[in-house]
DNA sequence: CCATTTTTGTAGTGTTTGATACACAAATAG
DNA sequence: CTATTTGTGTATCAAACACTACAAAAATGG
């Protein structure tokens, strides 16, 4: 039973998917209404009606990019064997998603809001928040670790986290700034390097 | 001899200053005129008689903001005796520097224009290419080190120079995201501890 | 003094922004 | 069929944007 009235004659999905590439690569107060609209291959009427406003169909568009794109980060935490396996699969796999030449350069996340505008507010603590949430993820797969004894009890796990959050967050701006594939895979191998030294005693 | 006509009633350099704190927190296309003047004291058509435009103030900004705050970064990587010691100081003093409550939070380089509109793709490509430049520095750094032997020649100093600069610009970011000193520090010490891991032969 | 030069404050310019009013189109309910 | 409901396209809205025309103000030169 799909309601009553006249049946919307797009993809809500898909539209979604085309603003969340438009938000990716623009940032949200880059991506204006016409780049959206003009993408979503709808008129602004439309837009509001299926998704409230821009910011609403940001949070909709970057619920949407964790879902997919962030999907691999979190498989990789909970999938891989020991903390040393998980963290190194969450780099490679990111190098291989950074670099994938049908999406935008980098991890929207990271790049949509960095800046802030008073009327961008809430959507920049809502980035930050969950650029905090992925920090917190990575420290909590090194405290499993830890319980499980496949890194040294010792171990700083919010150091750990940390480190490999920032590794990630300066990977999303090098390829951005266009590092290639063999770059980008450089930083993420001397983070896995250091991996004893970053989990040793400090 | 300060000219024929009416004196400039405001000091460039310090609304030049204040201009760059506008631009550093808001990022170009977060910074409104309306932001810049409140700030600077002046008028608009003051600040295009003495600036010229919004994009060269904030040219004029980011030129300043490289002789001020980028003057550590440079500092280190001159005098430091090793690479390894300039290199730490580096992320030590851009720590101190992140945290200083006198000005924003992070680097200004990293911060102001990691998205693009079409109408600033040149003040992204300036700053982009001014990133590129800070990493092309710490990778001459060790190539130094190499040559003067506090480096083994085995180590690849574009790998090196990539991960300090990526480790750098996380720092920036999760500073902006509200990380105290501790919570940087030990970013930066985790990054320092991986030194011989890192420049080891891959 | 008067002429010239430059800066200042007021008050705009045209354009773009995010968001809507409204009439028409297309579906279902009865 | 008619009534109701909902989506679409056109044509726009007020506000904010970067920027500037213009005349009064404040300095120097002769």
């Amino acid at each position: 039973m799909p309601g009553r009235g006249r049946p919307r004659a797009f993809d809500r999905e898909t539209a979604l998917t085309r603003a969340m590439v438009v938000f990716w690569e623009h940032g949200y107060e880059g991506a204006s209404l016409t780049d959206l609209t003009t993408a979503m291959g709808i008129n602004s009427p439309s837009l509001y009606s299926a998704f409230g406003s821009k910011e609403q169909l940001f949070r909709e568009a970057v619920a949407h990019y964790g879902e997919t794109e962030g999907g691999h980060t979190e498989k990789a935490l909970r999938e891989q064997p020991t903390a040393r396996a998980a963290l190194a699969e969450v780099l490679r796999a990111n190098v291989r998603a950074y670099v994938d030449p049908a999406t935008p350069r980098g991890c929207m996340i990271v790049l949509a809001a960095t800046t802030y505008t008073d009327r961008s507010e809430g959507v920049r603590d809502h980035l930050a928040e969950m650029r905090r949430a992925t920090e917190q993820s990575f420290r909590e797969r090194v405290e499993r670790g830890i319980a499980e004894g496949d890194v040294p009890g010792s171990a700083d796990a919010a150091k750990v986290g940390a480190f490999y959050n920032a590794v990630l967050q300066g990977m999303s701006i090098q390829s951005r700034d266009g590092a290639d594939e063999a770059a980008l895979s450089a930083v993420a191998e001397a983070a896995v390097a250091a991996w004893d030294t970053v989990t040793a005693a400090s």
